[in-house]
RNA sequence: GCCCUUGUAGCUCAGCUGGUAGAGCAAUUGAUUUGUAAUCAAUAGGUCCGCGGUUCGAAUCCGUGCGGGGGCACCA
């Protein structure tokens, strides 16, 4: 006679044991009709688990995650049972749901190719539509791993060898067809319905391991309506067209060649764009008392041997090696260089903190298939600084980067930012003692900083723990650019010291800090986030003339150079092509502000105003003109 | 690096099962002189990514290298 708590509150008695779907029955027809999974004292269950004892439960419909997961969970089943169907001898491994839908990993020798993909899904509606009855079984572990060998199932039975002992080994059935999984699911194949779309094939290594064999990964989204569905793939579409490689070509800013895989041919513009976030950045850290320096791009091995990273990051180091012999390293970080600035001259207590940046441009070889646009690159420029300090002054010091950081990315548009705080990791440098107080002051700074934050367990840079900065953009994606790293082992190899109050050497504490990280990776970021259309300071062309007609070329190009006077890039559209042919080129170029010049211009010296992405015209004397926007132009 | 996929004019793309290439836009020239998102016409433009093979004949088929894309792994 088990007594049932609803979330409400509210408890129900019943006489007998009783299912999830009874209960649901019990409350109202409609909640029977979309209830999709139940959690019993906070385990999520099938609806036809039985119920004996009490307890408190809840149910789920497809409008609560749990539910919308389940579904996720099923189509993923159901997708495995389709290539089954389709392609005997595919062998099946796992199936998880993730971020907007779910993926599964097979395991067969020919590659599923697109025409493959459309044949699957059809497949599953068929399935659907046969709304095969799914029904739960517990087996005895080394039935279970023989059943599963002997259907030729190698990669299941091993999941099932791996299943802690202490758990139970739960088999599904979908009609005929049986998989290894922990659930819960629907109660038949019909009820997940048939918003979901098969999104693409890939590679994925068995258990995520490189050194294991590949797997085909399908992917595929599944939604509880076909809204829902539409809005997702729409979104997809949306994203695509901010892609920023896409707009880069577009709007000229930058390419890419064989000859040099992963570095950036910068263009006008896209120079333009980059010179001013420098600019920008400069003014705000001379501002934050940083002392910009510039060290050499090319360092002698031994360099690189002394402080370690020859030894740990070596395989993603370029290296030149001389006519006379002799090895050099181009610079994957700029840190050696600024302890070599360090160290010249005596340092005492006074001169801490000392703070050394230095817009260094880094090459690091990255794997060939991680290059993507400017997001991942070989060759890189970092707003780099390191912060020569005491312990004491660490935490202080990092509370100054982080309210550095977040006022930048403010400016720049981007109000969202968390912290991710990592930890030691197995390949280091240091004693544990020394990384116990890094990482203890480091984690200080995060919790002073009030801001939401994770904690990455062993995914600290090999010198010192670290706190990576993470901003959400327009359309809500995450981008992890400015790190703060605390590090009490490189100076030490590098034998930087200072005097301290009571005359005696001491080692300084060395903080490695970025802002955007990368300047080619942040302006990837800003372009999609802004989706080309850049805040009138930033933009690299900020105004266009045009003229009405030929006749006012010259007060155009008049105009124009009065606007380059005062700081504001500009040129004047003099080509032979109609008033609506420029409007419509240049919009599309995404230029902030076009100017109109005509007679009634010419006449009371003024300019009209069309601002990007509106139909208003607003008509202003030039020289108010020149005022007001010179005023809103941050950096020039 | 691994799996899949892809590489044609400056750009976006077409070119079926092998018979040495085509469109739109851009460019150039000419006409048009226009008040807020494409005026009209003519002209020019190609090592079909590189190398090798099959074939009488390869943009097309095969092999290989390089680059791009989607993932996986990597991201100190």
């Amino acid at each position: 006679m088990p007594t049932i708590t609803l979330p409400d509150g509210k408890n129900i008695r019943f006489l007998d044991k009783i299912t999830g779907l009874q209960i649901a029955e019990k409350i109202s027809n409609s909640l029977a009709k979309q209830a999709i999974v139940i959690s019993v004292d906070g385990v999520l269950k099938d609806l036809d688990y039985v119920i004996d004892k009490d307890c408190s439960i809840k149910i789920f419909t497809s409008k609560n995650e749990e539910g919308l997961q389940t579904i996720r969970h099923d189509t993923a089943h159901i997708l495995a049972m389709a290539v089954q169907e389709l392609f005997p001898g595919t062998q099946v491994t796992i199936g998880p749901v993730i971020e907007n839908g779910f993926y599964y990993d097979f395991a067969r020798k020919e590659p599923f190719t697109k025409e493959d993909l459309i044949k699957i899904e059809n497949k599953m509606r068929e399935i659907v539509d046969r709304n095969e009855i799914t029904k739960r079984e517990i087996w005895d572990r080394n039935k279970a791993v023989n059943h599963f060998k002997k259907k030729g199932e190698i990669y299941k039975a091993e999941l099932i060898r791996a299943i802690p002992e202490d758990e139970e080994v739960s088999i599904y059935y979908h009609g005929q067809w049986h998989d290894l999984c922990r659930g819960p699911h629907l109660l038949s194949t019909g009820k997940i319905g048939k918003y979901f779309k098969l999104m693409k094939v890939s590679g994925a290594y068995w258990r995520g391991d490189s050194k294991n064999e590949m797997l085909q990964r399908i992917y595929g989204t599944s939604w509880a309506t076909q809204k829902d569905l539409d809005e997702y793939l729409k979104r997809i579409e949306e994203s695509e067209k901010r892609d920023h490689r896409k707009l880069g070509k577009e709007m000229d800013l930058f390419h890419f060649r064989e000859e040099s895989p992963g570095t950036v041919f910068w263009h006008e513009k896209g120079w333009t764009l980059f010179q001013k976030l420098i600019n920008y950045m400069r003014n705000k850290q001379n501002n934050a008392g940083y002392k910009e320096v510039n060290t050499p791009e090319i360092l002698d091995r031994e360099l690189w041997e002394k402080s370690g990273h020859w030894e740990k990051f070596g395989e993603h180091m370029y290296t030149s090696t001389t006519p006379d012999e002799k090895v050099f390293a181009i610079k994957p970080m700029n840190c050696p260089g600024h302890i070599q600035v360090f160290n010249q001259g005596l340092k005492s207590y006074r001169d801490l903190p000392l703070r050394i940046s230095e817009f260094g441009k880094v090459h690091r070889y990255e794997p060939s298939g991680s290059l993507h646009g400017l997001l991942r690159v070989r060759g890189f420029t970092q707003d780099d600084a390191h912060i020569f300090c005491t312990e004491d002054q660490i935490t202080s010091e990092c509370l100054i980067v982080t309210n550095l950081i977040l006022d930048i990315y403010k400016e720049l548009g981007f109000e969202n930012v968390i912290l991710k705080y990592s930890d030691r990791p197995d390949l280091r440098v240091g004693s544990d003692s020394i990384w116990e107080k890094a990482e203890l002051a480091l984690l200080d700074a995060v919790k002073a900083s009030k801001l939401e934050y994770t904690v990455n367990k062993g995914q600290g840079a090999f010198y010192g723990p670290k706190i990576e900065f993470v901003l959400r953009d327009a359309i809500g994606r995450d981008w992890q650019c400015g790190t703060l790293q605390v590090d009490l082992n490189l100076p030490s190899r590098l034998e930087a010291s200072y005097v301290d109050k009571d005359g005696i050497k001491k080692v300084p504490v060395m903080l490695h800090r970025a802002l955007f990280g990368s300047l080619e990776r942040f302006i990837g970021i800003l372009i999609e986030h802004y989706a080309g259309k850049f805040p009138f300071w930033i933009s690299p062309l900020q105004t266009v003339v045009i003229p009405v007609t030929e006749d006012f070329n010259d007060y155009a190009s008049e105009v124009s150079k009065k606007i380059r006077h005062v700081g504001i890039s500009s040129i004047a559209d003099t080509k032979k092509h109609n008033l609506n042919y420029k409007i419509r080129d240049h919009s599309q170029a995404k230029i902030p502000l076009l100017l109109i010049c005509g007679k009634k211009e010419v006449d009371s010296n003024s300019v009209t105003i069309r601002r990007l992405d509106s139909n208003d015209h607003q008509n202003m004397n030039l020289d108010v003109f020149l005022q007001t926007f010179s005023a809103l132009n941050k950096v020039s």
